[in-house]
DNA sequence: CAAGTTAGTGTACGACTGTTCACTAAGTAT
DNA sequence: ATACTTAGTGAACAGTCGTACACTAACTTG
């Protein structure tokens, strides 16, 4: 039924190279290696878009094309929806999530140092990995279903290793499974809470080695005093029901 | 140079009678009656979207107007956008949440049984007014940045309301603006994470009087817990630089 | 070198969006 | 009864979206 379309004149075959995001030409390379590239190209595409206050649900697959300069066909070579993409962005940025626990963790040992230390190390995640935060925090209220409990499930999963590393201090020693899991997401809320302040302020890059006026350390003041505040309840803590 | 269009024929002219969300049919009245009806016809069809899971994004105009039972052209006699209207929906859900923390100031006043009866309270709440409490968490991440936030003020507002009522407890007697303003962010923000997750779980409707197995009273009593653990911390916070 | 595979192209489609416009029926005021 | 006002209609617009398709240049394999 269908007419044979496009009878093919002869108008130049690779017009658009402009785009915007892609780094140097990517010249003659091999086949894996090109696909490999615009493969990255799209990840970063919608990484930086979504870090542009651009939510992922408005984040389309023409967008990210389009950013990554390419035609939006050219995207289902790499991935089948947008969700699958997205999924790929959890396990990257999860995996930054997990570096910060492990820094926070195999740190120097200060008692009560420990509190200041682990804010410290969330602001500078935070700061340089942006991206992934950003990512994160939005995918937390994704309206893809998938997605969202995907994320959800992550962090849950995160607390959960934060229980495990509570369970260590002696304070805790006698504290039951439940309250610990209890102790570990409410810390983990908290920052939660840090984490989306901190990316509420679009640049924060003006931060002068210092801690002066920056709106990020008056967040960071406020995080650890919250957390010195719990952390302070937790010798006179009896589990009670 | 625009030609005459719609030369009108001679079809019915109202023809679609056929609409969900109405009530009854409006039969003939007055004329400001019939604008209050449709208004608040769109309203309700706004909230009622977003309580099904359809996020404030995602809920188009046409949407709206839809479910109202009205073309989208008539959607502008009420409301120069779907921004106005939200900002409409802010008001009304702000209503909602002053009434729940008059309603637990008021109650009686057992020292130690409060922490427990504020849980109550929210969890009714929510119950009752769980299209507000949907919108209010959807609008708090919504990429409207005049509707995030308005959002996000009021309930900076309402933690600022909540500090003063901790102010005249005679444990937090002398304790500063600042570290009250902290205590209240925290109790408000624990409540919030409270409220994502109940309005996580999508009906809820089938709790039977007591709690068993219901996933809202397992976030109840979660929550509890994590409030009277902050709460246990106030007799020994000092401010602490 | 020849044949095969494949990453990326260009075009088209149907669906949905916000906004505009001329219009009309019905309620209101004179 | 007349003229005025207005809530709601229906059609059209320009734009964006996801997806499908035939195609080709370039790399890879034999």
């Amino acid at each position: 039924m269908s007419v044979n379309r496009r009878t093919h004149g002869s108008k130049p075959r690779h017009p658009n190279r402009n785009a915007s995001s892609r780094a140097a030409a990517p010249a003659r390379r091999s086949q894996s290696e090109r696909r490999q590239h615009t493969r990255q190209a799209l990840l970063d595409a919608a990484l930086n878009q979504l870090a542009d206050g651009i939510s992922f649900d408005q984040l389309s697959l023409r967008r990210v094309a389009r950013a990554a300069g390419v035609v939006p066909a050219a995207f289902y070579r790499h991935f089948a929806s947008m969700e699958e993409l997205a999924l790929v962005l959890v396990q990257e940025s999860v995996r930054t999530l997990r570096a910060m626990l492990r820094e926070a963790r195999e740190g120097g040992l200060p008692p009560e140092r420990m509190i200041a230390r682990s804010v410290e190390i969330l602001v500078s995640h935070v700061r340089e990995h942006r991206r992934h935060f950003a990512f994160i925090a939005d995918a937390r209220s994704s309206s893809n279903m998938v997605l969202r409990h995907t994320i959800r499930n992550e962090i849950r999963l995160f607390a959960s290793e934060l229980a495990t590393d509570l369970a260590r201090f002696p304070v805790l020693r006698d504290w039951t499974t439940a309250d610990l899991q209890m102790l570990a997401g409410l810390f983990v809320d908290t920052m939660i809470v840090a984490i989306d302040a901190m990316l509420e302020s679009p640049a924060s890059a003006l931060s002068i080695a210092g801690d002066a006026g920056d709106a990020t350390s008056e967040i960071a003041a406020q995080t650890e005093k919250r957390l010195r505040l719990i952390a302070l309840a937790v010798p006179s803590w009896r589990s009670q029901a």
